[in-house]
DNA sequence: CCCATTTTGTGGTAGTTCCGGCATTTTTAT
DNA sequence: ATAAAAATGCCGGAACTACCACAAAATGGG
C-alpha cells in the first residue's frame, strides 16, 4: 500500500462523508488517476466494509441509517411532509417546545430546522437532535434512557423523570393512530413518553395522517379533548371527526404545496 | 397524479429509506414499470427535493447526517477503523462499557455491533447509541444533555451529572492529541464528560490514532498514568514513547487485517 | 544498481443508462 | 359519451460504465 494510493482512499471516505454518493468519473478527474484505478480503490474499500459500490461510483456505509420506520409507517412519506411542514410553522420564536419520538415528528424537526427561528427543543429521539443541531440558533436537549434502536428513541423511566423537570410551551406527539376515544398507540414503552409531555407542555398538537383515522390500538394515550389540537393531512369525518368538533380541538389541515413543482433541481 | 403513480413515488422513497441508493433499473423490474417511467418518477421526486438524483438511480437525502467530523480528522478513517475493531476485542461477555463521543469511538461501537456478546452501553454520542442500537443482546444508555450537531453528542452539565451515578468496567474515550503530559482535548465541553467517564469506569482505554501523537491542544484531560491503557495504530517513539512506558501502560497496536482481502463483497 | 512486486494506464468489447420523439393507453373533465 | 390531458411504453442513437488482459511505470528491498 503506498502513500499515494492511501491518500485517494482517504480521499474518497472524506468525499463520501460529505456526500452520500460519489462518481468514478468525477473521482478520476479530482485525483488524476485514471477511472480504472478509481475503481480499484473503492472495490478495496468495498471489500474491507468502508464504502458501498454503485453503478458508477460508490456509497456512503449507512450503518445506523433509518431501517427504523416500520413497514406499516412507510407507506405516508409525502403526506408526514406536508404535515409536518405545516406543524413547522406553528411555532414561534423563542419557544420551548417538546417534540416526541415518531417519523412524522422526525419529519417536523428538518422542516424546524429551516425555519429562521430561535428555540429550544426537547425531545427523546436522536433524529431529531440530529436534524436541529446544526443549527445555531436551536438550542437541542436530548433526554436520557435505554436507546431503541427501531424507534431510535428513548425509553423507560429514566426520561419520563427527566422531562418531568421540564416545562415547555408547546409539544408535538405522535400516534399510531387516532379514534372517537382519543388517540391510540402501539409501543407501550412510548406512551409513558407522551403522557409526560403532555403534562409538561402547556399545549400539545397531536400529527397524524389521514391512514391512521378510526384505527385502534393497544393502548390509549388520551382522550381527545386533552390534546391542544391536531395536525393532518386530511379533515376527518364519521364520528372521528364529530368527537374532534365536540371536543373543541383545534384541527389543522396542512395544505399541499403547489410551488413544490419548480423548486430546486440537484442534478449529481 | 393518479393513485398508481402516487403508490410507486411512495415505494421508492420507502426503497430509500431501506438502502442510501436504488437503481433504476432494479425499481423497474420491481414496481412492474418501464425504466422511461421510473426515470420520470425520481425526475419529479427530486424536483420536490424528496429525494437526490443519481446516474443510475436515486440516492437519500440526507439530511443531518454526518457533516459531522471536522476537517483535519478526515484523513485517517482506515486506521480508526483498524483502531476500533481492535478495541472492540477488548470488551468481554456482561461487561459494563462507557463510551465517549468522537469519530474513533463511533467507529468502535460498530465493530462492537458485529460481536456475538451480551453488554451495557452508556455513551454520550447517538452515533454510538444507532450503531448498537438494533444489537438484541446489547443494553444501550444515553446521557442526556445539550445536543452539540458537530460532535453528534451530548454535553453539559445534564450529561456528567447523568453519568455520575453509574459504573462500568471499561470505558473507551477519544482525544484531540496526546502528549508526554497526557490527553489533550480542544473542546473544553467535551473534557468533562472524559473526566466523569475516566471517574467512573474500573479501567479507561484511549483510543488514539498516529496522527494525534504530540499533539498538544487547550486543555489536559488527565496525565497519562490516569489511563489504563491505550489503543493506537503504532508504536509511539520519542518523548511520548517513554512515558507512556514509565507511566507503565498498556500499549495496544492495532494489527493490518491482512484478511481484509477476502471478505464479503456487495454488489448493488 | 537491479530485480521482483505492486501499482497504474490503455485499448477493446459488452452491457447500461440517458434522452428525445412518438405512438398507445389510461385518466379526467365536459 | 367524447374530447382533452396525462401517463406510459417503445425505439434508436449517443454517452457512459464494467470488465478483462496486457503493457508500462513506480516502488521497495537486497
Amino acid at each position: 500500500m503506498t502513500k499515494r494510493k492511501q491518500a485517494r482512499h482517504h480521499q474518497i471516505i472524506a468525499e463520501l462523508t460529505a456526500s452520500p454518493v460519489v462518481r468514478i468519473s468525477s473521482l478520476a478527474t479530482q485525483l488524476g488517476v485514471s477511472a480504472e484505478t478509481v475503481r480499484r480503490d473503492i472495490d478495496e474499500l468495498t471489500r474491507q466494509g468502508l464504502v458501498e459500490r454503485t453503478y458508477g461510483g460508490a456509497a456512503s456505509q449507512h450503518i445506523g441509517f433509518q431501517p427504523a420506520v416500520l413497514d406499516r409507517d412507510r407507506m405516508a412519506v409525502i403526506e408526514r411532509a406536508r404535515i409536518a411542514r405545516h406543524a413547522a410553522g406553528l411555532v414561534g420564536d423563542g419557544d420551548v417546545v417538546m417534540i416526541d419520538a415518531g417519523s412524522t415528528t422526525t419529519q417536523l424537526a428538518r422542516a424546524l430546522a429551516a425555519r429562521p427561528l430561535s428555540f429550544t427543543v426537547l425531545t427523546n429521539n436522536i433524529d431529531v437532535a440530529a436534524a436541529l443541531g446544526h443549527n445555531p440558533r436551536c438550542r437541542v436537549i436530548l433526554a436520557p434512557g435505554d436507546f431503541d434502536g427501531r424507534e431510535r428513541g428513548l425509553f423507560g423511566a429514566e426520561t419520563t423523570a427527566f422531562l418531568h423537570r421540564f416545562h415547555a410551551d408547546l409539544a408535538f406527539i405522535g400516534a399510531s393512530g387516532i379514534t372517537a376515544d382519543g388517540a391510540t398507540e402501539v409501543e407501550t414503552r412510548a406512551v409513558w413518553v407522551k403522557r409526560e409531555i403532555l403534562e409538561r407542555a402547556a399545549r400539545t398538537l397531536l400529527l397524524v395522517d389521514s391512514s391512521k383515522f378510526d384505527s385502534r390500538h393497544l393502548e390509549i394515550v388520551c382522550p381527545l379533548e386533552r390534546l391542544g389540537g391536531i395536525v393532518t393531512d386530511r379533515v376527518p369525518g364519521g364520528a372521528l371527526g364529530l368527537a374532534i368538533r365536540r371536543a373543541g380541538l383545534n384541527l389543522e389541515i396542512a395544505p399541499v404545496d403547489q410551488n413544490m413543482l419548480d423548486s430546486p433541481q440537484k442534478n449529481v
